[in-house]
DNA sequence: ACATATTTGCAATTATGTTGCAAATTTTAT
DNA sequence: ATAAAATTTGCAACATAATTGCAAATATGT
């Protein structure tokens, strides 16, 4: 089981470490997308704080994990299940935020949209991110 | 030129104070949105640090001004042009941020568009933020 | 002009994020 | 299996961002 998350870091040329393995294991069992505080109280000071800035913005870089821009402008991650390459994300989905149980969820079957822009305007990349009430919450 | 102003303050029944007249009027001058920290510079020194968090907080209760969620997760406000009410905005509208200049623009006429939710997720208020080059900084 | 209500600025506190460096751990080579 | 090299971790210090309580200052209604 864990030797999924082990290869996971070889693969991507990662020493594996205790944390980073704790910290991939969180991913891969949370509900929906991670916060740095998340991550900080469910390791209760067995992890650096740093040590886990250091291993979030590492994995961003890797492709594994991607951050979410949410409407209260948090900074969320949340495993990329789409071929994330090194320095280069295709997160193209929509992300949902749960105004109930606070969830941020990758609806990856979802991707968003394109727009028509006003003349002169080019675009590079697009985010969406939709607030409401999760299957779990709605009532 | 600046009663329009008191005006609206009035109107949402806020005191009129100087503090609240100069950042309004910031951000009837601004080319784009505003962040706390470019209100702080503009004013240097006259109003508070604190005053400025406690009057942007006033301003998007009142429906006056409105948070834009931006992909690096850096709070930036606008004026919300659309009719919003007291504590209910209506500015579904696209945010544009340029690579280049970093300026972050409210599209007013580029609505965010519908998409369709996985079942069970009922769907309350849309997001969208896209990132590129502007209309002054394509090259 | 005065009493009341609101807003401001200061100080203190908390949260969030970054950097340098020595110690510990992991990897690589033998 | 072991030692050297490379990487990662934790600590301390620092920087920035944001919140709270409270007294002084300012604005409002009569």
């Amino acid at each position: 089981m864990s030797e999924a998350i082990k290869d996971l870091l070889k693969k991507n040329h990662m020493s594996v470490t205790d944390s980073r393995l704790q910290i991939l294991d969180m991913f891969y069992h949370a509900p929906g997308a991670l916060a740095h505080a998340d991550i900080e109280k469910k390791a209760s000071d067995k992890i650096d704080r740093v040590t886990i800035y250091r291993t979030l913005q590492t994995f961003e870089e890797k492709g594994i994990i991607h951050t979410i821009p949410t409407a209260d402008n948090s900074v969320k991650y949340a495993l990329c299940k789409d071929r994330c390459e090194e320095g280069h994300h295709h997160d193209n989905h929509v992300h949902f935020v749960c105004d109930k149980c606070g969830k941020t969820i990758c609806l990856d079957d979802v991707h968003v949209p394109e727009v028509k822009l006003p003349k002169g305007f080019q675009p590079q990349q697009s985010n969406m991110v939709v607030n409401g009430f999760c299957s779990d919450c709605r009532s």
